[in-house]
DNA sequence: CGCCGATATCGTCAAATTAT
DNA sequence: ATAATTTGACGATATCGGCG
């Protein structure tokens, strides 16, 4: 499994930010659109990228939401745990005084 | 102090799951 | 069937505590 990272360009930044073909091309030859159709290849490009943008966008803040369920889920456990055990000592010191009224009122 | 390992957090991709 | 959402896995980066 490799990832597609090409950030050569510019050293920092994340790559996700500078992803954009469109800035790419030799600056000059430009904006030769046909007149029938508003699709020239460069406004396809852009909406390609500006789809591509959303996208990470959205899934970014998906995966933290999913985070900050899961990390939510795990504290209720958590929790249900603790309250358990705590249930679990209480019954166990229940039984023992139980078990110590029932053997002394055999004798 | 700088270096290191361990741990946490993040963005991305791909696959699984759910909604339309 | 496919569009949309959710989630597991991965790699990159940040943070922290201990050691020399």
């Amino acid at each position: 499994m490799e990832h597609v990272n090409d950030s050569a360009a510019t050293g920092d930044m994340p790559a996700y930010q500078i992803r954009t073909p469109t800035t790419t091309l030799p600056q000059g030859v430009v904006m030769a659109a046909s007149p029938g159709t508003l699709h020239s290849p460069q406004q396809m490009a852009e909406e390609a990228t500006r789809k591509r943008e959303l996208r990470l966008l959205k899934n970014r803040e998906a995966a933290r939401e999913c985070r900050r369920k899961k990390k939510e889920y795990v504290k209720c456990l958590e929790n249900r745990v603790a309250v358990l055990e705590n249930q679990n000592k209480t019954l166990i010191e229940e039984l023992k005084a139980l078990k110590d009224l029932y053997c002394h009122k055999a004798e």
